[in-house]
RNA sequence: GGGCUCGUAGCUCAGCUGGAUAGAGCACCUCCCUUCUAAGGAGGCGGUCACAGGUUCGAAUCCUGUCGGGCUCACCA
């Protein structure tokens, strides 16, 4: 409609307005809801090069559509808006050709390039928690989306299975996991754990042990006992030690931490962890198969995380495989001198032309940083798939200037597709206590939580009782659906890129604008649905403004994809989706479909419900959210 | 200190390629279950869109500055 009237506009603007218009200046917008009309038009735009005022120029246009287009009825301006009506023939046919496509709003599969996406990218040493769910819900919830755009989509991650964290708890583990009767160290079998919980335990577990042994050493230093230090060390203490004086109690607990700093840095403890990461890298055979064993305990916890959550992956990339490739890399760029090497042999690349500062690459004893296998993942996917359009990597917003960086090193060693490389930038979850810190306990475990918010769908849904019929399975399997609905919903519905608040109570809400709210007007639907038993062809029949209002939003749905695909962000589509159900439910509230004695218009409403629940069952689909035939 | 980012109702958030009287949900107060599921609907209360300038027919939206919060600028990941 908005093309037919911008041509009929740019035909005739000369002969009706006494001057051309620029197609710029043609701007449409919905009608306001308190004024008559489907469609508007600014006319305020025009007012420049107009020789009339906007409300004469409004009455003129009006005048030239009405006689052009046949589905324009009337119109009416106000001020500068011209608002117009569109027949209620025109939104017949739109029902009838939305019902006619059952995957209404989705593209022709794999009409577009290949998409991949990265998200969720845990590091092997503690389990999931709660920023790892915004994380994963909204990657898998763009890679969806990407593909009713059309896309092909791999889904990845990069498992961050090396370095110093790793050791951390493989060393807490061989030292101070209690051995049973049978001579074995704790393992998942024995105890029963969640592999992923368990070296989480031996991780907290480590930092415990390394607290109390640097405060040991510390009171050591204090009482003036540096016996198995040497004598930089302790140098360094007395300088931080006597600059306390006369300080002020703010500036002292910086230098406590420094002193704590200096105190953990000396401790057995991680030095061992040190001497355990050399003979991995070494391959040392006993370390590399407890580096395994342990691994695998971890990656069995995280795929029954991942089964609960309901996502999966195509590929997995590994950072103890990627960081050689990026090593690789480095060599090359040197030679080819997109880096440079320092005096101690550490190598770096200056960014200064971009604004940006010199940036670490390969470490003076020649081992790997985060940006080097990160540099690495990234050439080893486009050999893994040349066909490759761009990669979307779902990372929290404290690196994005990690990534800016990354995409530069890429483009700077000569790769132009990393102008198609992606951060998907998302913000914190805070909670209403504050930030989460691991330190403090204050983290929330991702299992636990989706546990918690199931057994609250149940206590709800038992509450109620409209389960009759239902075998335990498929109650339990609708606790399930209205939990996790209800949890993605939550995590989802907030802009991606904005830092948010989750409030655990609120989560399991099942009020308001919620994942279960719109599970409900589902199974409503569907409900009425299954009573009306036969629903008749759609004719044309008068429809009602409230019902053009649901129409022209199921309408919009392939532009609500389209947007959030490019914009990469579900919510979006949250946001339009419960928009919808507000605006079926006003009006479906009060009329009884089923008791409407015009069998055409009885037609029509069913048709139209039916269309409602379809969108929403494919909308819900894109957020990963699973929607009940009744509940 | 530099860079990035956010600031909209008591709370959580939409709206931001400039358009009509700034919208929802939660909370609080009133109503509506003999008619398709009340996990619903109708109404009320609640705003200096952080602040100050600027751009223009028109600014929550764009620009500049100020204030406030966050992230970041590691031979950590």
């Amino acid at each position: 409609m908005e093309k037919a009237i911008t041509k009929v506009l740019l035909e005739n603007a000369e002969s009706v307005l006494g001057t051309t218009i620029d197609e710029k200046l043609i701007q449409f917008q919905k009608t306001r809801k308190d004024v008559e009309g489907d469609l508007t038009l600014v006319i305020f735009p025009f007012v420049k090069v107009l020789r009339c005022s906007p409300i004469e120029a409004g009455e003129k246009i009006g005048v030239l559509l009405q006689e052009k287009i046949e589905h324009i009825e009337r119109f009416e301006v106000v001020s500068g808006f011209l608002n117009l009506v569109i027949s209620s023939e025109y939104w017949i046919d739109q029902l009838i050709s939305i019902d006619a496509n059952e995957s209404f709003g989705f593209q022709q599969p794999d009409s577009k390039p290949t998409v991949m996406v990265e998200y969720s990218s845990p590091n092997t040493n503690k389990p999931l928690h709660l920023g790892h769910l915004r994380n994963i819900f909204l990657g898998y919830s763009v890679a969806n989306i990407l593909k009713a755009n059309g896309h092909k989509v791999v889904k990845t991650q990069i498992v961050n299975d090396r370095g110093i964290h790793i050791c951390k708890s493989m060393l807490a583990w061989e030292k101070f996991s209690p051995v049973n009767e049978k001579g074995e160290r704790e393992n998942p079998v024995n105890t029963g754990m969640k592999g992923d919980k368990l070296v989480g335990k031996y991780y907290v577990e480590f930092d415990k042990q390394f607290n109390v042994e640097a405060n040991a050493i510390i009171e050591d230093w204090n009482s003036n006992s540096f016996d198995g230090f040497s004598q930089e060390v302790a140098d360094e203490f007395n300088r931080l030690h006597n600059s306390k004086e006369g300080k002020e109690d703010k500036a002292i607990a910086g230098i406590d931490a420094k002193i704590k700093d200096l105190a953990k840095n000396n401790t057995a403890l991680l030095l061992e962890a040190k001497e355990m990461l050399i003979k991995w890298e070494a391959r040392d055979p006993e370390v590399y198969l407890l580096w395994t064993t342990m691994n695998g305990w971890v990656y069995a916890g995280f795929d029954v995380t991942y089964e609960t959550m309901g996502v999966d992956f195509d590929k997995l990339y590994y950072e103890s495989d990627t960081f050689l490739i990026g090593k690789d890399l480095v060599s090359d760029g040197l030679a080819k001198g997109v880096f440079f090497k320092k005096e101690d042999g550490s190598v770096w690349i200056d960014l200064s032309d971009e604004g940006l500062d010199e940036k670490l690459v390969l470490r003076s004893d020649g081992t790997a940083v985060y940006m080097t296998q990160d540099v690495g993942t990234a050439v080893e996917r486009y050999r893994d798939y040349p066909d490759l359009d761009g990669i979307i990597y779902t990372v929290g917003n404290e690196q994005d200037h990690h990534f800016r960086v990354l995409f530069l090193i890429l483009k700077k060693l000569g790769y132009i597709w990393a102008e198609n490389c992606y951060h998907l930038s998302y913000g914190m979850v805070d909670l209403p206590t504050g930030k989460m810190k691991s330190r403090e306990g204050t983290v929330v475990d991702a299992d636990d939580l989706m546990a918690d918010v199931v057994n609250m769908a149940k206590a709800m849904t038992e509450e109620r009782g409209h389960l009759d019929g239902m075998t335990d399975e498929e109650k339990q399997a609708l606790y399930h659906m209205i939990g996790m609905g209800g949890l993605k919903y939550y995590l989802l519905k907030v802009d991606p890129k904005k830092r948010m608040l989750f409030n655990p109570d609120e989560s399991i809400e099942l009020n308001g604008n919620t994942g279960p709210f719109l599970q409900y007007a589902h199974a409503r639907i569907k409900s009425l649905l299954r009573k009306a038993e036969n629903v008749g062809a759609v004719k044309s029949v008068q429809i009602l403004k409230e019902e053009k209002e649901i129409l022209k939003h199921l309408v919009e749905f392939p532009s609500v994809i389209e947007e959030a695909g490019s914009n990469h962000s579900p919510a979006l589509i949250a946001n339009y989706l419960f928009e919808l159900v507000r605006l079926y439910n006003h009006f479906y509230q009060s009329i009884y479909i089923l008791s409407e004695e015009n069998e055409d218009l009885k037609n029509m409403r069913l048709t139209l419900s039916r269309n409602v629940a379809k969108v929403i069952d494919n909308a819900m689909g894109l957020l990963g959210i699973s929607v009940p035939e009744r509940m």
